[in-house]
DNA sequence: CTCTGGATTGAC
DNA sequence: TCAATCCAGAGG
């Protein structure tokens, strides 16, 4: 079913553009579209996986289809699918999200933003859809976080390049994101 | 135990 | 351009 995200990062994250969250957030019903992913795996010196399995990388590391979530700069959670074989850390952090449905609710989690300020940034995604520490591996397949994966996107939908806001492995073209999309964090 | 530097964001 | 604010991971 989500064997699909069983495969490397950088295979896995282009994938994931167009794939749905549907979040089930203070009784309501919450849409959201990926629109740019990063890919992260253990034998790159930029993924957490890079240093082996520790109590923080541990999701990265299990099943795929799982969400591996991790808390930075003393004040953001940023979130990933966890992708490759089990036993091998690696996964895709969500760079940003367009709303489908229940906007006003992201909006109101977002100190009441209504421009693509909303979802257009990893931490931005998280708090607009109420992620942290407590859905640190959740299963994607479950509600209250569902991942729905759709049809993959035509290449010239897509606009491949290096990641944002690294240091080592600053030179790899690890970043995706669907073009002309207003909701991508930055061109 | 201490120290360093973030897969960021928003204000200045 | 820079501070906020916590903690993982490395080194002693």
């Amino acid at each position: 079913m989500m064997n699909e995200l069983s495969g490397p990062a950088e295979v896995v994250a282009p994938r994931l553009l167009g794939a749905l969250f549907v979040r089930e957030l203070d009784g309501q019903r919450v849409v959201a579209r990926i629109v740019e992913t990063e890919a992260y795996n253990q034998t790159d010196a930029a993924s957490h996986s890079y240093r082996g399995r520790t109590p923080r990388t541990d999701v990265m590391f299990g099943p795929s289809g799982h969400l591996y979530v991790y808390f930075t700069y003393g004040m953001h959670y940023c979130m990933n699918v966890v992708c490759g074989p089990e036993g091998y850390g690696a996964a895709v952090l969500i760079r940003a999200l367009e709303p489908v449905e229940g906007v006003e609710l992201m909006s109101a989690r977002r100190g009441e933003r209504t421009d693509v300020g909303v979802t257009n940034g990893p931490a931005k995604a998280c708090q607009a859809l109420g992620i942290d520490r407590a859905m640190n591996g959740h299963d994607l397949t479950q509600l209250p976080l569902q991942l729905l994966l759709n049809p993959p996107l035509p290449p010239d939908q897509i606009v491949q390049t290096t990641r944002i806001g690294i240091t080592r492995a600053a030179d790899q073209p690890w970043r995706f994101y669907i073009t002309d999309n207003p909701y991508v964090s930055r061109v």
